[in-house]
DNA sequence: CTACCTGCAAATTATTTGCGCCATC
DNA sequence: GATGGCGCAAATAATTTGCAGGTAG
């Protein structure tokens, strides 16, 4: 499904490898949450104590502005990233528990590009949250 | 379009309306852009300087949790608010210019039940956001 | 009257940055 | 070895809050 990783492609941006680069790059990796910036400085140093919050900070916006990460936000005042070139997804948040599901759906892509042409414009991305409560039935 | 006023719900939520809350209200409900508080601040002092901006903060606020304004967040850092019970719309972000702006779709919506409805979820809101370069032609 | 609101400034929270030292290419 | 990265702590930016006095209902 992601068949680049995130560290070849910082490699092909020439972004230099360092040892705290490799271990955040990693963390994110393998996180399938959403975790802010406090959360993944604390699962990096789970591993390995050797990164400061600073270069959390300093990374995931470097990765942002090469466009190899996106940046999201929740209303909840803080930032969180994800891998920017996995296939394209949308989310969904339940308000009772805060948890947040991810979900495709290439109907919606379409009439996204149909809207973006009725007003004049090219599509270059899009956000979508669903905001919902669980059903039991 | 929009026939109760802000200040009508606000009076129905049973909340205090005092000068600056007034003030603070007609800025928002005459801007159609979609002010940050820094500018909702300016605007406000711009008719009467009687307003802090601490006040700004506490009454978008107070407004946001009692369902009555929506919050905003356009991956800037920060926050803006709009009228929660407008028609509801989505935004087209212009990438070059950063203008925003608000178009309806209802297939949009029928859609996005349908996905809710997969998922096991009860849809309660949601936030599209389109991001595009204007197209000339 | 009394509970609630406001301004001010200080406190918090999220994020960025200057600087001297250190590591990658 | 030079260029760029790192940690630390201080600087910013956005937002919240304690307190003493003012006001709506």
């Amino acid at each position: 499904m992601n068949n680049i990783t995130i560290e070849e492609r910082c490699k092909k941006a020439g972004i230099r490898i360092t040892g705290q680069r490799k271990l955040i790059i990693e963390v994110l990796q393998k996180s399938n949450d959403h975790p802010d910036v406090e959360e993944l400085f604390k699962r990096a140093n789970a591993i390995d104590n050797k990164v400061s919050i600073a270069t959390v900070y300093r990374t995931v916006r470097l990765l942002q502005d090469t466009g190899i990460l996106s940046r999201l936000e929740f209303n909840d005042g803080k930032s969180r990233f994800e891998d920017a070139v996995r296939e394209h997804h949308d989310h969904l948040i339940d308000i009772d528990s805060g948890e947040v599901i991810e979900f495709v759906d290439n109907e919606i892509e379409k009439i996204q590009n149909k809207i973006a042409e009725r007003l004049g414009f090219d599509l270059v991305g899009h956000k979508l949250e669903l905001y919902g409560k669980r059903n039991e039935k």
